[in-house]
DNA sequence: CATTGATTTGAATGGCCGTTCTATTTTTTG
DNA sequence: CAAAAAATAGAACGGCCATTCAAATCAATG
């Protein structure tokens, strides 16, 4: 296997049917993915299909052209778990499910959370609404943002609220959309040390009965 | 022509294309297309194929399998307008734009609206939020819906209210979620014969700045 | 080192694929 | 009705397509 030859040429496949699937709105021959891996041989092509159909990734249509279809739909938000204010609830690893809000959100690496409770009521936000996340590490005042507390020894526990850099008191404010609660006040040494922004709401998506 | 071939072939042909490609995730073949169709040349199917690519319909990929592309992307949910409460505005009848909210939504014939107003504030539907409509023409006590006040030659205005059918006084009263706002209250015999459901909520998206 | 299994090649096969051509039928138009 | 245009059939061609096979190479393992 040549040095620069990284991936895994399996997983170098299923990328290349992916993207082709994107482009061209429809799955690749056997011939074009061993054009673009550089294969030879197209029973070379076949055996590797045949592996991946092994292991789930794709379906084929016998003798059909082009006759390949992927298994997992590849659209869709990952929903990584709730978020609250009162008692802030872990994010996940593994996305719970998949929130189709459109393509136009399905970029950035962008997150979705159910959120749990009333603590950004005033900004219209509900129990069991999704916010859409924008993973990024700055943002602006004002911003409403997952703001991750980092605790030694422990997973980060997070929580949403209104981003506020208050600049005369050297603090960073986390204010809730609910009058009944209060502010979290932090030092900026303490914000540097045990805080992170994890990302920014984008968006929110409720669902009515239908 | 034979009496039962209402639709127009190349009608016929283009709509098995676009319902091809949703089931199977690729486009058919010629001949598939003429055995669905009841074509028995190959090179009858070209050819309607080649007409449907003047009209703009498709375009095509000479010599490739499956070579066919649809111009148009179906997806999105149609932007009908805007609607509020205070002034009631109109429906237009053409989509303004597509609001790119998840195929999960893309049926029954469901469309947008963009709100306008506070009128909706108290249930947190905002200025500016994208109200997801599936159109039915009766609902239920509560249900947040598009009600139509048809006007004698007039096009019909259109607004976003909670709905209430009050027996004990043989009404129905349209409430906005807004106390400095007064309810809408028609009394049967009006209901009927001046408003009308169009349709009720079923989704909210709201975008923020990114 | 020898063995085993996983990869890769090259060639071959039979079938499907898009396209083209000629001829025939149907519909439209003057 | 006659002429022109559109629609359909059938056959044929060359090429691409998926699949298979035998043989060669490579990697890992005891």
């Amino acid at each position: 296997m040549s040095p620069d030859q990284t991936t895994d040429i399996q997983q170098r496949m299923y990328n290349f049917i992916v993207n082709y699937m994107k482009t061209e709105k429809m799955p690749p021959t056997n011939r074009e993915i061993g054009r673009e891996l550089k294969i030879a041989s197209t029973g070379h092509v076949d055996y590797h299909l045949t592996m991946l159909e092994k292991k789930g990734l794709i379906t084929r249509q016998p003798k059909k052209s082009r006759g390949i279809k992927l298994t997992k739909t590849v659209t869709g938000i990952p929903v990584m778990g709730s978020i609250a204010a009162g008692q802030p609830l872990e994010i996940s690893t593994d996305p719970e499910e998949l929130l189709d809000a459109g393509r136009e959100l399905e970029r950035d690496n962008t997150y979705a959370l159910i959120v749990r409770g009333r603590s950004m009521i005033e900004d219209h936000i509900c129990d069991g609404d999704y916010v859409v996340i924008k993973p990024q590490e700055t943002c602006d005042n004002g911003d409403i943002v997952v703001a991750v507390h980092l605790q030694e020894g422990e997973k980060g526990s997070a929580t949403l609220k209104r981003f506020f850099q208050e600049k005369e008191h050297d603090q960073v404010r986390l204010q809730p959309a609910n009058s009944e609660l209060e502010p979290i006040l932090i030092s900026k040494s303490e914000w540097d040390e045990e805080w992170k922004v994890q990302g920014k709401v984008v968006a929110i998506f409720r669902r009515h009965a239908a």
